[in-house]
RNA sequence: GGAGAGAUGGCUGAGUUGGACGAAGGCGCUCGCCUGGAAAGCGAGUAGACGGGGCAAAACCUCGUCUCGUGGGUUCGAAUCCCACUCUCUCCGCCA
């Protein structure tokens, strides 16, 4: 959320910033709303402060003894005044943080201007991809083969875009989780969280779901709870209401958590594999920091989410955002994207993002620079350190052999047996 | 699910016959004195949001409104009375 101060000063900013993010937004209204809201302000507190003086002086009066009727009859006139404008003022502010919530953050000068990922920046490549010597298989029908994936039987029991991983397929993706955790928290100095998987409606409003994306999300009929789309939400509000002491700052939090999304506009995309699901595991990289710090940390936080990558050996690349990719929240955004040989071109499996204050406006989470200074909005960052039915799906592919097995990368061989070879072959899982 | 207790400022903790103010005291913190330096001691200061005015603007100053879990109500006036809700704690029941 913007700081409504800001938009009233800066209108052309915001208006830039929708029209570059191709939002819309009532920005026009809520100007002149604005300006209606200050002036019921005034006549407000006005009426306000004549009944807190007239107040005082009926309780002066009234402990002399003498009687005030007069006084308390025209009170009761002020007071029907009173009620009237705070129930208008009370309407125009419920319209104004309704399109305060529809503005979108404004990203950073420097993010390239541009409509869909065909205008994103594609920062630097790591690694090559495969040449195979034969064709290389799908991942869908890499788990199938190797009896590690079940996609019928899951949309038997649940429906499309879910998964039974089974035997050593069930196993890679612990594997996986247990490293990218004990990478981040022993080599990167993250804390560990593990968080709760669903969340009331003002932590999803807190991080930027909703109001205006309900639709993406899942929740859970007969309650108030939301199924989290992503660890971020219950980290990032972890510190909803809070002022954080200056010096504990940055705080640094790694979080493993299912993940549940509706994929509502993706209708007939990515209909096999992995890749979108409704529901898949991640483990997240969340960060509270000074204004100053952000820019720094969030380069930092992309370099651990790419030292996952580099240490399981998988090339990628890293991709900076343009405007119309950045999403409503972010002020600036890198995707790291791994490649896969069966779409013979680079996927996402991290998105790295700098909010600014803008989830913290929202959520209330302030920091105090100093013991006795005035506290203020901090900022948030996150990013995927990384999506792990992606991570297993690249494995899959990138590491596949001739004979239709899978070599595991070397880092994961301490999560398998001490026995196994490192090598998923068919009929071995 | 049943019964009970509570929710006050950064923390702790007063404040329930409604009327002197965001609210005693303590801790913490800031500044000053003291000291060679520190501790102790002494003195002063220490909530936020919003709006108006001063200012080119920020800092700041000043006036006002609101905020004692949240929302409503009673009243000329409520932290203090009434109602609903949320959360925390204790006991009982149930349970992975």
């Amino acid at each position: 959320m913007l700081d409504m101060r800001f938009v009233r000063e800066n209108p052309e900013a915001v208006r830039q910033a929708i029209k570059a993010k191709g939002e819309k937004a009532a920005l026009e209204r809520f100007l002149q709303l604005e300006q209606q809201r200050r002036g019921l302000l005034q006549e407000v507190e006005a009426l306000k402060h004549q009944r807190n003086t007239v107040s005082r002086e009926v309780g002066r009066l009234k402990k002399e003894g003498r009687d005030t009727p007069k006084l308390i009859e025209t009170m009761r006139q002020v007071n029907e005044r009173i009620k009237e404008l705070d129930r208008k003022q009370k309407e125009v502010e419920t319209h104004l943080e309704k399109i305060l919530l529809h503005l979108p953050n404004i990203p950073d000068p420097d993010v390239p201007v541009g409509m869909d990922e065909k205008d994103n920046l594609e920062i630097r490549r790591w690694g090559e991809p495969p040449r195979f010597a034969f064709a290389p298989k799908a991942h869908w029908d890499l788990g199938e083969d190797l009896d590690i994936l079940d996609f019928p039987r899951a949309g038997k029991t649940t429906g499309a875009r879910f998964v039974f991983y089974r035997g050593l397929g069930a196993r890679l993706e612990r594997a996986l989780t247990n490293f990218m955790l004990d990478l981040h928290t022993s080599e990167h100095g993250y804390k560990e969280i593990f968080p709760p998987f669903l969340v009331h409606r003002e932590s999803m409003i807190g991080t930027g779901q909703l109001p205006k994306f309900a639709e993406d999300a899942f929740s859970v009929a007969g309650t108030e709870y939301w199924l989290i789309p992503t660890a971020e939400v219950p980290v990032t509000n972890f510190h909803r209401e809070e002022i954080i002491p200056g010096e504990k700052l940055p705080l640094c939090y790694v979080a493993y958590s299912a993940c549940f999304r509706a994929e509502a506009g993706a209708h007939g995309r990515d209909t096999r594999g992995l890749i979108r699901q409704h529901q898949f595991n991640k483990v997240e990289l969340v960060k509270f920091t000074e204004p100053h710090d952000s820019d720094v940390e969030l380069e930092k936080l992309v370099n651990d989410a790419e030292k996952v990558l580099q240490l399981l050996g998988l090339p990628y690349r890293v991709m900076l955002m343009c405007t119309g990719d950045l999403g409503f929240a972010a002020a600036r955004k890198y995707d790291l994207e791994i490649w896969f040989p069966a779409y013979e071109t680079y996927r996402e499996v991290s998105s790295c993002s700098n909010f600014r204050d803008f989830q913290a406006r929202r959520a209330g989470i302030r920091y105090r620079p100093a013991p006795r200074s005035k506290a203020e909005f901090v900022h948030t960052l996150n990013g995927s350190g990384l999506a792990i039915g992606r991570t297993l799906a690249a494995i899959l592919e990138n590491f596949q052999q001739e004979d239709g097995s899978v070599v595991i990368p070397e880092v994961l061989r301490p999560y398998f047996p001490p026995a196994h070879d490192g090598i998923i072959r068919p009929g071995s899982a």
